[in-house]
DNA sequence: TCAACTTATTAACGCGCGTTAACGCCGAAT
DNA sequence: ATTCGGCGTTAACGCGCGTTAATAAGTTGA
């Protein structure tokens, strides 16, 4: 491709004119693979000319004309302040760049406002800035999303909302929890504390609480409520939470926490608090973040394969935008429990 | 404003037809600011039919019609296997979010692979997609990072690139981590091991090794290849690089890590051979991630106000969009050294 | 009363491209 | 010689909006 100066935008009607044929056959060549209207020879000199001027498409003409924005969003509900403590935000960036990439499409960021949602929402379609979005961390008391469900627009959440007839991907937070509860059960604890990772208005939180007491319930424990705290997706409110676990002391042998984030801050309570884990307390955490293999000790977890979850949630949205019709979809993936060194049997 | 079907898209038209003006009062109701050209009455219906219509501009074409893209480009070179695993990304959207969205301005995020700049960040600018861009982790060895320079083209670099006429923004590293070495030299270290945060190609990773020969240098300590090693921004590579730190042995008393990320797995690295820090070992980390307070033992590092630094690059990039004279600006932002419970005196 | 300005509004063009419907061309069939 | 049917190509319209230049209406001063 030639360098040429930038001063002036070159249009496909400059191509079309070095090439000597009209702009709608510079058109054909570059969007209709299919049809094959349009000779050897003709095709070739236009991608001659297109490469000595160094064309490129003007995006937003395209979108105009074409009624499609060529772009999909990644809408958050949470604030600024929440978004730079988002552990898994990089992996699913990652994740959903790997899949945009490959079809020639952007990726937008977009942060809502909690309140503003209702609106919102509507207007980033109506703007035709993206052709559809993906939805973080739902909140099940956001009203924006019921509305959003009966508008028939293309968008996938990531994350499980009861009531909806949104498309979604996530992982069985429920299963997972219970899975992870059991590991405990069957190291012979009884006494086991539960911090969750958000407010229960989050589903992800509810749902793993759901698996905690589901995990109870199966070996005959009561559930306690004197051992459950609500943590607020960060460390410090890990440590926090655990902090008024130990202070309060109810006589427990593990704890689950619903996030390796929240975990971190616990475990270093633990620690502050001149206690060691395993041997005083087994803890398991949730999400397998980067960090929880290095975490000291290393801390047994659940995996959350945020990349992935990503990709699929990608790709149900494109399958969305593509076929104009809206078929709900729920797709959910396996996780599995990582064992390292945070859980001991109970002596 | 009122609920309306979406099946058809709603135009400034339908508004002009509803309030019983022209199409272009409304877009001087909507746009002109400071001309009170149009009479109260007017404006006030005009207004009116917006609420009622729930008319929302389309970005497209305002976009395609003002020759601007109402975008700002985040721009990363990493791979998506990277990006998933940059600790700073939340953090730096977080704060660009958070200027973006006051000025009614969209996020778009791309990727750039290795190898591809060159004609990737032309095609950017050239697709008026984004009106200017913020570029993440600079390598000095981007050849498409010195043409962008050449082609005013307002960008801002988040990092530092040496003999580059781009604006940037950026912490002074090579200062910070002389800082950091030098809290290390005053607890009477001698032997100050250092592993990098990255390969040296990554401006950073160099002006943080120039720090720390900057420290020793100034404290009359002969530097020392051997006590060198270069990590790859992950845990798993600061856990190598101490592992083989360790084995070799040069007998050190103290390491400076230039990443957190890596200072995590490096600090596993030294519990797993047994060893405790900082009685053993004095740790410096890097970056202050949100895990650092929270790590075994909390770490002293140098804080990056990362959100902080992305404000500023937006704030720097609007500037430029706005005037289109492109002035070269560098700005510096300032670091402090936290200091917590990974160091102590050298006895 | 009429010219000289304001002030309020609009017709008309252009942004760059997708796409439809129509055109001219050439060889084959009538 | 005339008709027909692809094939290759293009003129022309529209996407929704910003913006300029021109028009219509209202105000002032002589």
């Amino acid at each position: 491709m030639e360098e040429k100066n930038l001063d002036k935008t070159i249009t496909a009607q400059d191509v079309a004119d070095l090439a000597g044929v009209s702009r709608t056959t510079v058109s054909f060549v570059l969007n209709v693979e299919k049809r094959e209207s349009i000779s050897e020879g003709t095709r070739q000199k236009v991608i001659d000319a297109i490469d000595q001027l160094g064309y490129v498409p003007n995006i937003t003409a395209q979108a105009l004309a074409s009624r499609s924005a060529k772009a999909i969003g990644l809408v958050m509900t949470r604030s600024p302040r929440y978004i730079a403590s988002d552990t898994f935000l990089p992996q699913i960036i990652g994740g959903l760049l790997d899949v945009v990439k490959k079809t020639n499409l952007s990726l937008l960021v977009e942060w809502v406002e909690a309140g503003e949602q209702i609106t919102v929402y509507r207007k980033l379609i109506q703007a035709k800035h993206i052709d559809g979005m993906i939805l973080l961390t739902p909140r099940e008391d956001d009203r924006g999303l019921k509305e959003l469900a009966s508008l028939e627009v293309p968008a996938v959440l990531m994350g499980t909302l009861t009531e909806t007839n949104l498309s979604s991907v996530d992982l069985d937070n429920r299963a997972a929890a219970k899975m992870a509860v059991g590991h405990l059960l069957e190291q012979n604890h009884r006494r086991i504390a539960c911090i969750t990772n958000a407010g229960i208005s989050f589903s992800s939180a509810q749902e793993r609480l759901l698996g905690y007491k589901d995990a109870l319930e199966e070996a005959g424990i009561v559930y306690d409520q004197k051992l459950v705290r609500y943590a607020d997706f960060d460390p410090q409110s890990g440590f926090a939470c655990m902090q008024d676990l130990l202070e309060e002391d109810p006589d427990f042998t593990a704890v689950f926490v619903a996030s390796d984030n929240v975990a971190m801050g616990a475990l270093s309570a633990i620690r502050a608090k001149g206690l060691q884990a395993p041997a005083d307390l087994s803890v398991v955490g949730f999400d397998d973040i980067p960090w929880a293999k290095f975490a000291s000790p290393p801390l047994t977890t659940v995996h959350l394969p945020a990349q992935k979850l990503a990709k699929a949630a990608c790709l149900l949205l494109l399958d969305l935008i593509k076929s104009d019709t809206v078929q709900i979809r729920h797709q959910r993936i396996e996780s599995e429990l990582i064992v390292r060194d945070s859980t001991a049997q109970l002596v």
